[in-house]
DNA sequence: TTCCGATGTGGTATCGATGCCACATCGGCA
DNA sequence: TGCCGATGTGGCATCGATACCACATCGGAA
């Protein structure tokens, strides 16, 4: 309990406990990582002579000599945003469950910071490294590293992956609007480059051409990365006589600005407007009429991210997977039939 | 670029890269680091030999002879709300511009936990550490260990903190409600143990007092930690006939609990009930009608907590201060003249 | 010419933990 | 008695980077 700060430095180090315990350097290590032989009573006196010290192991000299930490790398786009929140909250949770703690990163979305956490992290000699990607670049140095590396939401290259069956839920979703009665159903959507929305697209267009529907390009409008600059797209896309007669947006934040944009004008959900999103967030519960949503459970992809990251540190060889996470459904009030 | 893996194990190093660009090990980690002399010439070769082999210094082994890392440690309550997630982006942004990673935990505002975390940051030989700390176990753990340490939002010790005006926002908002006239004003809040709710309760008081009212105690009601039971709490607050005309919500939850408790019992906002709460969400700005809040900054909170810890990082004597951040004020609809 | 300052060399120590090895004890069992 | 297995010792090497030292070089200034 009381710090003690023997020699030159300040902290103290293995060598004083052992000494103080009676025994030798070898049988601290032991005693402490619990590795190899050691009778009980000894580990004990080890103990609680690290105890007395104040001793705390020096985990950069530990990972020097093993050659990896027990760190996780975690690196997502935006922390501001709830879904990457969660999705942190839950690798960290993971993580630490099994004895490791979290390294994480806010690239901002950007490529090259997202370039340089990577190097950061193999830097560090993180154990492994879970990724939002927004690039290939981040990923293909990683590999290039021998890191371990699970893509989490979206994937850019063809090794571990964890993600949500957005086709899927992009269809059904899609298919509740046509049996409502809908037969303009628009889209706003932020980047179809990426996996997430690529495939959020298809399960539309599937819903769509299943229906027998022409796909009109017109009501597939592609909006930024920020509320604000949805929202002036969400205002001409429903400013006009033709306008759809409901809206899927892609994500929370374009559900904010399509939201926004509605109020704007003036129109009424569910009545002038049907509105659905991909991706629950906390408002969407609170406004009156409630957004149905398509919701994920960040929370459980970062957890299960990491557990798939710790089979790959446990079994570099076995081959790559995509686990695919399924997506719930929050029905509320903001999607009924049309009304003509 | 391309990957060499040359000797029994697997990464390159800097001996490795001497070799390539013909120097010594010692110019080399002189060129790549930056410190001491290197001619022009020569750092260029190093650098490009090191970027033909892939070669990634290894922080574990800087870190140990240095005997610190270029980390920072966070420590926050709860990731999934807003306001530690905004605190962690800030403090993850500001310490990455200053060339450091960030190595975020959430306690789950658990004392355990939180020591837990501490311990593994002072393994881990971080720079130093931020905590919204949950009890003084943690502080005191760190203090003990000679690791700088910021206590952010809250404060139990009495080194650097960064903070919020509490007090003086509570009592301004506080006389915001009194001057629409109301005088039964009910304080709904989780834990006065801590300094911000003991300032937030003691600013409410500094108010009521000024303005020559008794303290009701009966109004002043202390919530769980989560929305859900707060509900019910609200619910018998605001079920009786005598029910307050307006309600101080201390944070955002709380602020969320009393709203959908209201909600349940039918209450209009801001006819039947006046709203205000401290610490801004998204979902006040979207409900109708918006609710009226104290704004903190809380990635300014996060940013300037880590400046203050780089300064006495290198500075270890200088004197402790406390940071004081001043809270904005969102005018909205949820608070008006009580009706009768 | 001489001497200086800037630059670079190689070798060695250091950081703290861990792993390994040859060797010492010791109690108990055949 | 002899031998085994469990346990512990103490010394030394190792992980990779860095710090430091005594020396070497070399171009240019005095």
């Amino acid at each position: 309990m009381s710090d003690a700060r023997p020699p030159g430095n300040g902290r103290v180090t293995i060598k004083e406990v052992a000494e103080r315990a009676g025994v030798s350097r070898s049988t601290s290590s032991r005693a402490l990582a619990g590795t190899g032989y050691v009778a009980e009573p000894v580990r004990q006196r080890v103990r609680r002579a690290a105890e007395e010290l104040g001793y705390v192991v020096d985990a950069t000299a530990r990972s020097l000599k093993q050659r990896s930490s027990r760190i996780i790398g975690v690196l997502v786009s935006d922390l501001r945003n709830a879904f990457y929140a969660d999705l942190a909250y839950g690798a960290g949770r993971r993580a630490r469950e099994a004895g490791f703690t979290m390294m994480l990163v806010d690239d901002g979305g950007r490529a090259d910071e997202e370039l340089e956490a990577a190097h950061a992290f193999v830097a560090s000699r993180v154990a492994g490294v879970i990724v939002t990607p927004v690039s290939d670049g981040a990923a293909e140095f990683l590999r290039r590293q021998h890191m371990p590396l699970v893509e989490v939401d979206r994937v850019f290259g063809n090794g571990d992956a964890v993600v949500i069956d957005n086709r899927h839920a992009a269809r059904t979703t899609t298919e509740h609007l046509l049996s409502l009665g809908h037969r303009r159903i628009a889209l706003v959507i932020d980047e179809t480059d990426w996996t997430t929305g690529r495939e959020r697209r298809q399960g539309y267009e599937d819903a769509l051409v299943a229906a027998g529907l022409e796909l009109d390009p017109e009501l597939v409008v592609s909006a930024g990365w920020n509320a604000d600059a949805t929202e002036q797209v969400a205002r001409s896309l429903l400013a006009g006589p033709d306008r759809p007669s409901a809206v899927f947006a892609a994500n929370n934040l374009l559900a904010e600005g399509v939201w926004r944009g509605a109020m704007d004008l003036s129109l009424r959900l569910p009545d002038d407007l049907s509105l659905v999103a991909f991706d629950d967030a906390p408002w969407m519960s609170m406004v009156t009429p409630g957004i149905t949503a398509v919701t994920q459970d960040a929370t459980r992809l970062g957890a299960e991210a990491v557990g798939r990251l710790l089979d790959r540190i446990a079994d570099p060889t076995s081959p790559a997977r995509v686990i695919t996470i399924p997506a719930g459904f929050q029905r509320r009030q903001s999607t009924s039939r049309p009304a003509s």
